[in-house]
DNA sequence: CTATAATTGTGATGGTTTTCACAATTCGGT
DNA sequence: ACCGAATTGTGAAAACCATCACAATTATAG
């Protein structure tokens, strides 16, 4: 029998371990405990145990989990074992931002390609990347091999730049616009979508 | 018995329906149909009725339901029949796109003051708006009585700053700081990092 | 060396969320 | 006026997920 799939869900707090574990790192702790990452992710520890008990034993009974080792296992598991190269397409505010956000290195990604439609960008620099033409999107994309890409354009050109991007091979789509993109099942999609999160809150504010 | 408390997850779900309905009502559409609703989407049809229907019968058998009826009773519902200044905390360029994002117009929000604590940057506009002194980051929140804020400083503030936030009054915050904010329980957190969104499809490439 | 406290990994339990199936209703066409 | 197609709202069933409780193990202190 197949090993049993993990649940999303579970695949969607491992970056939330990961993230903490990499912070304690930082500050030189060596160990730790499902009790202590619980009550810093507002998650409970029995939860975190059942997470990573799905990928193997990572912790020693009486003792905890060795910060460094689990951080480790954790990129390994979320195939951050390497770099990723991402394109980003669209160079207005948040192309930008995305360009020149320090928070990529160390966390698996780097910014690899940036593309733009406007002739004025074109040719410019943003964060030391060269703005490329959106026509030579595809091409670029997949002589480059890149799979991971950030979607920051008007959401009025935001399907018809991912119906690119699928062709091109990109796998992971990280989409600003907001609207729903649709894509093959093999291509992930993630949404950032402020209004959105912004909307969800609200409905508890009053 | 107390009117059963909706679930966070269905919460969570009413802003997408929205934003979908708020694009059919650009476009002229005047009705639409779960199973419409839930093709765009890629949420079961079934899904969409049980969401809806914990807030009240909003369709017509046989018919679907009225775009624009609907999208006001959702609006209602997330309190979005008010639009909710925000504070932006934090002017580099995450805080620079939110406050030059046109994309707050007609989804509930605006931005209300911008803050920063680099006094090459205070007294500065932005997208509009002058950049305040952080140091009168609570007074000014309080006196405007802003309840929501978009939280964009580096990690190493994000906490400080929160629990200025929070003993200003402010009960959501949308934090794009790396890192788990600790607040009460009464003030909601939604994080945005993308690498943690990049981590999280990383898993499923190779 | 032993007792105690800490902690993991996990089977069993309980709770939540999603899906299903269908009665009820509406609309359009004839 | 009637029929068939479309669609909602919802109770029941199924699937999924989180919590609990505890045996097993480890470290520490006396």
């Amino acid at each position: 029998m197949a090993p049993q799939a993990i649940p999303d869900i579970v695949i969607g707090r491992l970056p939330i371990y990961l993230r903490a574990l990499q912070r304690m790192e930082q500050s030189g702790q060596q160990v730790t405990s499902s009790q202590e990452l619980g009550d810093l992710l507002g998650i409970s520890p029995p939860q975190i145990r059942k997470d990573l008990s799905q990928f193997g034993e990572f912790g020693k009974q009486g003792t905890g989990y060795h910060v460094e080792y689990l951080s480790k296992q954790l990129q390994k598991i979320l195939n951050l074992d390497q770099v990723w190269d991402m394109a980003i397409v669209g160079a207005g505010d948040v192309g930008h931002a995305l360009a020149r956000y320090q928070g990529f290195t160390d966390r698996g990604f780097q910014v690899g390609l940036i593309f733009d439609n406007d002739p004025e960008k074109i040719g410019t620099d943003i964060g030391g990347y060269p703005v490329h033409d959106i026509a030579k999107l595809s091409e670029s994309i997949q002589a480059a091999g890149i799979k991971v890409a950030m979607l920051a354009v008007p959401a009025k050109f935001a399907q018809e730049v991912t119906d690119q991007l699928v062709e091109a091979g990109v796998k992971a789509i990280l989409n600003y616009a907001p609207i729903q993109l649709t894509t093959p099942a093999s291509v992930r999609v993630q949404d950032i979508d402020p209004a959105t999160h912004l909307q969800n809150m609200s409905y508890y504010l009053k």
